[in-house]
DNA sequence: CCTAATCTCTTCCTTAACGAAGAGACTTCC
DNA sequence: GGAAGTCTCTTCGTTAAGGAAGAGATTAGG
């Protein structure tokens, strides 16, 4: 098995999108969803407008798009008290609720993380800290 | 900013799945592709009969999702020699035409990597490696 | 041999999700 | 205070992708 970086990213890659995938249909959601829920996830609430903008959907999507967040309870519709043309967006049950979801897929990572001792660990979980922001679009 | 691994998954899928849908688009190829392009990566050349098993498809949908790999030149049907109802689909180019079409998705991560030093380097690849086969359904 | 099973592929239908365009409500600016 | 701009949402049409069912070719088994 190689050990040439690229080639493992390589390797790398499949399994994300089909664990990153496998993580949405178990929540119910699809790719998209869970993208603009982990968005709101990390950046608080925003209006439709703003989810549009960071989506790359155009509004018409976008609103459906919370529709289905919403109907499936991972987010609210909240009046903007400043604008009343405006809506925001919020995740529902804070993080715990999205955690949940997810726990069958992430308890799969656990036994492996297990088997790095601490200094290791903090490795991981630093680059994941980071690739979180460098593969934000 | 926590340090919670619970937490920092959690924040991690997010980016995962966006990640993968966009290497996968960056591709010209829809998510279950990627996928299944990389199950005959990793496992090698198989019928059409084992990667409906492994994708979970039914026939139908694998014989085009063969079809879009083939005409977008990543895959090579070929006739099985033992079984002449068989047909053998492997990627074509080896590991390199993969690699070449994630190269944009990939460079976004070369400069996280060049700042962990040889050590952490080799405990990220390690994890990719066991995290490449834990993700496996 | 001749029937049953296997394998791929085709056809038809359904569903999910997106874009485009515009309606309706509200705000801003002159 | 009225016109123009902004924001969300709705409607309509399109596309991509999956399931179900069965056809056609080949192999296996009695």
């Amino acid at each position: 098995m190689s050990t040439d970086p690229s080639e493992v990213y390589r390797r790398y890659v499949g399994a994300m999108v089909l664990h990153g995938l496998h993580a949405a249909r178990s929540c119910g959601l699809g790719g998209t969803d869970l993208y603009a829920l982990n968005l709101l996830d990390l950046d608080g609430p925003m209006t439709p407008g703003e989810l549009s903008a960071r989506t790359g959907l155009t509004t018409g999507p976008t609103t459906r798009l919370i529709d289905r967040l919403e109907a499936a309870g991972f987010v609210r519709r909240t009046p903007s008290p400043g604008d009343r043309r405006k809506v925001i967006v919020e995740p529902v049950g804070g993080p715990t609720r999205l955690a949940e979801a997810l726990a069958p897929a992430r308890e799969k990572l656990g036994d492996l993380f297990a088997g790095y001792d601490e200094a290791e660990r903090r490795t991981l979980f630093d680059y994941f800290e980071r690739a979180t922001d460098a593969l934000r679009p």
